[in-house]
DNA sequence: CATGAATGAGTGTTCATTCAT
DNA sequence: CATGAATGAACACTCATTCAT
């Protein structure tokens, strides 16, 4: 990412080479360090000092690399959007199978690179945090929501316009898919560990669940249901 | 409920009116003034002073009534869903009509008296809290989360009974119902004022999106699908 | 005390008479519980709340009869005070036995009437708050301790005068005889009920070796010792 | 201990000592702050921000070198105290004279080091606070009490086995020792100030009182006294 | 560049005191 | 007289932020 400057004969090169690394190291491991603490404890439960420590450092340096605490929770949010998008969405285009086991493949593929990653705290901590931060939530829904709603979208279409999927409302069959997704998501980063035996979730009968629902539901031919909730109030 | 003394004429009678609601209001005020800081701020921004001045009353009054934030918590979180759920409860009871109905009321009414509701913030706020509130995660599930899961799987058993349901592994049945309820719940109050209108979410259609592809999921006959995730890491 | 005013026939009798045992009971309910939980807990820790509960009315009921709550205190201390010294100094009047049993009767005695009872509270309170209280102290000190000292006083002249003791400096032989005694009250009211088995405090043995020590360092013909302390600072 | 660097021309002495000294004065200052305000106020009336403004800091930095307000009482004690005790465990391990002399050493030294020090006023807080500072009270008698007593009754037993003390029940010949040295730092702190010209005590003739009622109390062929009193409570 | 000592505004909670009823 | 709801000034302790070194 930085290209070390080549010239610069009054500095031993190791040491150059030292101090490019530092330059470069603190801040990643500052922000490695303030993804997971934010993810666990939240932003304002996360102490900045903890960062610190964990990432080797001193308070004041935190300070010298991240303006406030604030900035600095935008820096870890910025760091960890997107990336897998792109690669999903080229991985649709070579597709050739049917759309159910791409629809298969899209949760099964989120779980193993979101789902069950760090990855996976960061909407977690949009949800939270949405409120505190509207120009971050912006820049979250530009960045992820719409790209992945697009990319689950286009998936839709496809079974559609090859006579898999019944027709549908698109944005709302996405939100069917995204719904469950989000929500074991958020779970697994807030009641997931404390909670009773009882309401465990392991992913991958959750996810089973999911896709038996889905394709039932998405399967063309199945019996349409005309009926309308009317909310009392929208 | 309320006698009102037809006979007491030493006391003008906005006077004493006065008097009886002060005496419950007082509560009803701190609860409701609680409701909208929480959902607002979340549990640990929220301060109580704000609490006390949003409900017109001083600090001090606010721990005549609540001997701790983590007990007015708990309260309004009794006053506004478990409350609702003993409500549901009784109404299964006398549900006459086949079980597909009962679903499809159950969605609405959730709607109508958490979803559209600031209720619905709850939710949210427990997901964003729970780890920094152990005990506020554990009275939510034991009065929440099992209530409420155990509403949902007595409404899918009934199903199965009367062969309107396929079979299913319970537990996931119920989450499918949920998930997407309280996803709904957690997005309306994060992301959902600040986002852009293509992502916007009209709770109607969704409701019913959900409804339509549960139909599908759970209608006896239809397609079982064997396929399993099997996730990297579980 | 209280002489109830005869006449006041516009007053039904007994109603009259509760009248006058109400006015006079509440205070002495207020005080007696004030006391027990001053002693307890010290004044600062003492919550008039509690005061007033245990004397079975309410916290503002106890600002009718008390301006404040160093008002209270100061009216426990100084209902508390003296009584027993008349007493005493009317016994040591028709006392025909030796000095040695004198002093024996004046321990065995004061433990009796101070030392076991609630009274042995107020030494240790007024050491506690004296600071805080100097009226108060100086009102004990002329109400109780300078009687108390000179009762001993004659006791120890008594001895000295009929041979038996030795002569002395009387104003400490006062306190030799006094210092124990208080030392015990204030420590079984303080560290004495938490304190380790090893340290705990049996009053009969205690004050038996104090008499014997007494005993020995009084009676005429013991050696006395030149020495005498020089502090650095006095 | 401080090695003064001698070289180091780049640094104003003055200044370079400044920042030696400060490094350690601070919790020096606090420690002395905090006696004397616990011992003028007592440890719950006294506040963390007065000792912090007294040794010429902010609240917070109190905090930074005491973890808690009771933390900071503890470490006054061990610095007043306990450091004390040591130091005549050690003395009376090298010391040579009779076992009267050491006696008298001892209340000679507890008057220097202790009595007439702002030291003294820490018993008397104990005796006004153990009840509502469990933890408090635990410490210092684990801390102050038990080897104080244990100290004394090092030389009660010497004397005895070198037959210049008669035999005795040695906890309540420590307490006979204790009793009085405590009633004068008692009551120099609370009463002393403010009493009569008739009971002020004069800690040299005090002393000297004790010394000699000890003295010949303990004395080996003193007549020992068989009388017991029997209290009616025990 | 890195430190860590220092700060002080801000939290939940308590409690003596008041006063309308 | 008696009540108890209401107050608000304290208090111990925390933590993001600063800055001299």
């Amino acid at each position: 990412m930085f290209m070390p400057s080549p010239t610069r004969p009054d500095v031993p090169p190791d040491e150059h080479a030292r101090r490019e690394r530092r330059k470069d190291a603190r801040p990643g491991e500052l922000l490695s360090a303030a993804l997971d603490l934010f993810v666990e404890k939240g932003f304002a439960a996360t102490r900045v000092e903890e960062v610190a420590r964990r990432a080797g450092v001193s308070k004041g340096t935190l300070f010298l690399y991240f303006p406030s605490k604030e900035e600095l929770f935008k820096a870890v949010v910025r760091q960890n959007i997107s990336g897998q998008l792109a690669q999903w969405d080229a991985e649709l285009d070579q597709f050739c199978g049917d759309t159910f086991e791409m629809l298969h493949y899209c949760l099964h593929s989120w779980w193993e690179h979101i789902g069950a990653t760090k990855a996976s705290g960061i909407p977690k901590l949009m949800m939270s945090e949405a409120q505190n931060f509207p120009e971050l939530s912006s820049f979250y829904q530009l960045e992820v929501v719409q790209p992945g709603m697009a990319l689950i979208e286009r998936i839709l279409r496809r079974g559609i316009e090859r006579g898999e999927f019944r027709p549908m409302e698109l944005h709302y069959g996405v939100l069917m898919v995204l719904a469950p997704l989000l929500f074991l998501a958020t779970w697994q980063h807030s009641m997931g560990c404390h909670c009773a035996v009882a309401q465990k979730i392991d992913p991958a009968q959750y996810l089973a669940a999911q896709y038996e629902v889905l394709t039932a539901g998405f399967r063309n031919g199945s019996p349409t249901v005309a009926v309308r909730l009317e909310p009392s109030q929208a």
